[in-house]
DNA sequence: CTATCAGTACCGACTGTTTGGTACAATATA
DNA sequence: TATATTGTACCAAACAGTCGGTACTGATAG
């Protein structure tokens, strides 16, 4: 494959992935593809097999970005730091996009799980890693005293992940972006990271 | 509309429901609902005006079945007992389908949100509903003793039913009822309610 | 320089099927 | 008979995917 076609690959493929992330799998026609990408159908499926590898090829794509996203985000000196920062960076992403969309993970979970298994291990490997990430922060933070040590970390981990796809899934119920601000809040709170009015459920300190 | 239609009207709103529930609205097509049904499509349109008509009925008749389930399951002499009967009737439901199609407005949540307003306001609704009830329970919670008083009660309910929700669709991108489970248990915890092992975060009584 | 050529990129008409929806005749029931 | 109910044939549009072909490109040979 010559550079243009690379290129038009990738033009594809990003198109596909917004298109997807808005509308679903079942939701967005080849002809939305076409239309929003400016790739003509013959030359679309000279780039790809059928709809459902495009598909794989965009969640895998996603995943990666995920990825980075995570270490990005779960940056910080002391634990608390890095969930704070991770809690924002998912917040201003989702502000930013005013919610359109939400989370393509969520999204194709709930559409896909029971009709296509290899999206939906794609999709399931996001959330292990995920809350493996989240696990050891959590895990640093219990050794270092910072969170209570009768946590289960590996609990604690999967309610958070658990916590903020339904405050997406909330927020975007209501059209409200608060209503997973606060789901965050709540959680940050959690672990005596910011936000006090919500309550301190961390450490006892006082 | 006489007897025998009425009884032919539910049984095609019974079958749209669990297909709409299973495949979501865009994944069920008119002939699924056929098949499904026995029902034939002249007589299906008979009934209804449209697929999407349809599908706001049963979103409806769905809303209101949730709503006599909230009030069956909070049931219970005290507050936290009227918390572990809810988780416990949500997890055996999930239990009892094993999981298939899971919570049908969270599912319509994410892939109506954007597309069908009127689709939208059952489904906020249902979750404005949902949290109310909590927030009354725990309200009263809090009245008696049983929550800390330091608790924002709107907060927490949201929270629950973020978790809910979250955990449902991590049961199912992981195929594993477990997800959802050890979120219900860390929200009981979170109060106190039974399964101390995940460790107590209500009231501080030790 | 330039004719040839293989491989890549690209195009739009076409296929068979499925979609949601309609028209209307046939049948059952009051 | 009049009306409620039911079944079948049908429709245009949309669907994912195929096909035969053209246009371009860079390398090679004369």
């Amino acid at each position: 494959m010559r550079d243009k076609g690379i290129r038009t690959r990738e033009r594809v493929l990003a198109g596909a992935t917004e298109i997807f992330h808005r509308q679903g799998f079942s939701g967005t026609s080849i002809h939305d593809l076409i239309r929003e990408t400016g790739v003509k159908k013959g030359n679309l499926y000279h780039f790809f097999r059928s709809k459902e590898e495009m598909g794989l090829e965009v969640l895998t794509r996603a995943r990666d970005d995920f990825f980075t996203f995570l270490e990005n985000s779960l940056q910080g000196d002391r634990p608390s730091d890095q969930l704070a920062n991770h809690f924002e960076s998912i917040l201003r992403y989702h502000e930013g996009r005013n919610l359109l969309g939400g989370c393509i993970f969520g999204n194709t979970a709930l559409e896909m799980s029971d009709r296509n298994e290899t999206y939906r291990n794609v999709i399931h490997s996001v959330f292990v890693e995920w809350r493996r990430s989240i696990r050891e922060v959590l895990e640093t933070a219990i050794r270092s005293g910072e969170v209570r040590k009768d946590l289960d970390p590996e609990a604690m981990a999967r309610h958070i992940v658990a916590t903020v796809e339904g405050g997406i899934l909330l927020a975007r119920a209501s059209r409200n972006p608060a209503d997973l601000k606060e789901c965050l809040a709540v959680l940050a709170g959690l672990f005596g990271i910011g936000g006090e009015a919500t309550g301190r459920w961390g450490k006892q300190t006082g």
